[in-house]
DNA sequence: ATCCCGAGGG
DNA sequence: CCCTCTGGAT
């Protein structure tokens, strides 16, 4: 078998965002993102659980500690109480409390709009910052790969296998084969496309739009 | 048993 | 690359 071409590639994602983007149209965050603050803490906390769970436990937490300058002032034993009900909550609860001193102590109360600034504080990586910016700055410089994202681009054959574990190398890969134009929706769409259809354990391939398109097909 | 809108440290 | 952190849903 020859190697695929990157023109190949490239045309079978763009088949691809634009097969979703008819199905889904504009697709809004499903985790609270009333402001930047939530939003960074929200999907701080998403973290290798659902979005349903992380639902269930913020507005409690918000309630709690609606601010930075109020979740700076928290223990990371009284904000575990709060979140205990997600996986990784003891570490969690410690990058809740440290994310919001630093956007406290070193960036005046707001959350920077910023990849480099974003990444800095503790708990949020490229994920996170590319939902962040996105989401409430309207900013795209990247495309946030989750276990979702990272799973179809590797069923789709959009990223070699070697990249399957390092969805920084896997975002790198989408970056450079799909125009800047539709980097935008791919997280929500996929996301959405990744739940419904290409499940992880159970894909229905025979209800699959893509499946006329797709390497990995089993019907 | 396996997966869920990962990050940090080695 | 690896491992750890972690509970809930299926």
């Amino acid at each position: 078998m020859p190697r695929e071409t990157n023109a190949a590639k490239r045309e079978r994602a763009i088949e691809v965002c634009e097969r979703l983007d008819r199905r889904y149209g504009p697709v809004e965050c499903f985790l609270d993102h009333e402001n930047p603050f939530r939003l960074v803490i929200s999907v701080l906390l998403s973290a290798q659980t659902t979005d349903a769970q992380v639902n269930k436990v913020t507005p409690e937490l918000f309630r709690r500690w609606p601010t930075p300058e109020a979740m700076a002032g928290a223990t990371p034993t009284e904000i575990a109480e709060v979140i205990k009900s997600l996986g990784f909550y003891k570490t969690k609860a410690k990058h809740c409390v440290e994310a919001a001193q630093m956007i406290v102590a070193d960036f005046g109360g707001h959350v920077p709009a910023d990849m480099k600034e974003l990444v800095k504080l503790p708990g949020v990586g490229r994920k996170t910052a590319n939902i962040v910016l996105n989401v409430s700055f309207g900013i795209v410089e990247g495309i946030a790969v989750d276990t979702h994202v990272n799973r179809i681009a590797h069923r789709l054959k959009l990223s070699p296998k070697t990249h399957e574990k390092e969805p920084l190398k896997t975002e790198q890969d989408l970056l450079k084969i799909l125009p800047k134009e539709y980097w935008r929706n791919v997280n929500h769409q996929w996301i959405k496309f990744g739940r419904e259809i290409c499940d992880a354990r159970k894909p229905l391939c025979s209800e699959c739009p893509l499946s006329d398109i797709c390497p990995s097909v089993r019907c």
